[in-house]
DNA sequence: ATTATCTATAGATCTATAGATAATGC
DNA sequence: ATTATCTATAGATCTATAGATAATGC
């Protein structure tokens, strides 16, 4: 045949790509198996050797992507705040991504859905280093005498929320520019 | 028979008020028109004797909520910001609008969904009457230097971005004290 | 006559299972 | 023997249309 056989590893690979895709553009309940598949080459019997169920894909597209949003620019832990900045940078230039996540976040409030556990995990674990990081920077008080455990979910807040304004219109909204307005307002130059 | 039939106008309420809580369960694309007229008493085709298309339902629901999120507080047009963290305490005793609201905002950023227009018009038109106020309020300098152009779309992100947090972990995310919060750090008092 | 509702049903999908076929790795 | 894929298909749904039936308002 023309196309040697890919490696396992190699195939599921382009399928959580190809999932990651699908997903940005129709959510997570609106992808079907068959459209990923086809992305791909496969049929959607072919997909499920590699995946037995559409849940375990989405499991694969979120730990593949784990590190997403906060965690992007410094390396799974040490986070620190002047790289909150280019991070917000570098997202405005992949929508996709931002895209994928901004869909699953939304999806993932409604009942029973397989990515809330992630998500909520998820954002307990952001606040707790955003807090230190805050901490490191400002010490125990910043503007407004909020404490870091306080600003911490505004600044998780101001990027979700920006992400979504800047997805429905690019070019209403400058991401990143509005992004270093909040770090202003929270006493960073 | 036993109920009296309802007049028209109630019973397209009685539907909408039905979708709202789908949505808020299911997400526009996950929710059944069945599942809508099941909640109301009806088959899936009598739904759609009241709205000839799910899509018609959905806006039908959009319209009715016009209000939501950032308008609530103040009647149509004239916001005050002293209203806003009203409004934010009332929205975490309606978890359930807040939900319908977050779900579908976070799928109209998928391709072709049929809120996308609504939530794009609706930031653009936000945004601008949130300058207005914080102008009123602050004059043309926020702290940081900040224009109060510029904290607009800072403002709707915490709001929106405070719900995803609060709706995953309603008990690690006080949403009104947050948003007192970042209120201070906009130099409110 | 119009309005509200129902039954029946067409026509698409969708996920997942069963089982065949062919290539690869021992 | 295992791995990757395919065909066939079961069993659920889902939206929407067609057409019948019964009640309401002139």
């Amino acid at each position: 045949m023309a196309a040697a056989r890919a490696r396992s590893g190699e195939r599921r690979a382009e399928i959580v790509r190809a999932a990651l895709e699908v997903i940005a553009e129709r959510g997570y309940r609106g992808a079907s198996l068959a459209a990923v598949a086809e992305r791909v080459g496969l049929t959607q019997q072919g997909l499920l050797h590699h995946f037995p169920t559409k849940e375990a894909l989405l499991v694969a597209v979120l730990e593949e992507h784990d590190q997403w949003d906060t965690g992007g620019g410094g390396g799974r832990d040490g986070w620190r705040l002047d790289l909150l900045e280019p991070l917000v940078e570098y997202n405005a230039m992949r929508p996709g991504i931002v895209q994928t996540f901004s869909a699953l976040l939304g999806e993932s409030v409604t009942e029973g859905h397989p990515a809330r556990e992630f998500f909520t995990r998820r954002y307990t674990q952001v606040r707790a280093e955003l807090a230190g990081v805050l901490r490191a920077e400002f010490g125990d008080r910043l503007p407004g005498g909020l404490t870091p455990e306080e600003a911490a979910p505004l600044v998780t807040a101001v990027l979700d929320g920006l992400q979504y304004q800047w997805l429905l219109d690019p070019d209403a909204v400058d991401m990143p520019a509005a992004f270093r307005g909040f770090l202003r307002l929270l006493g960073a130059r």
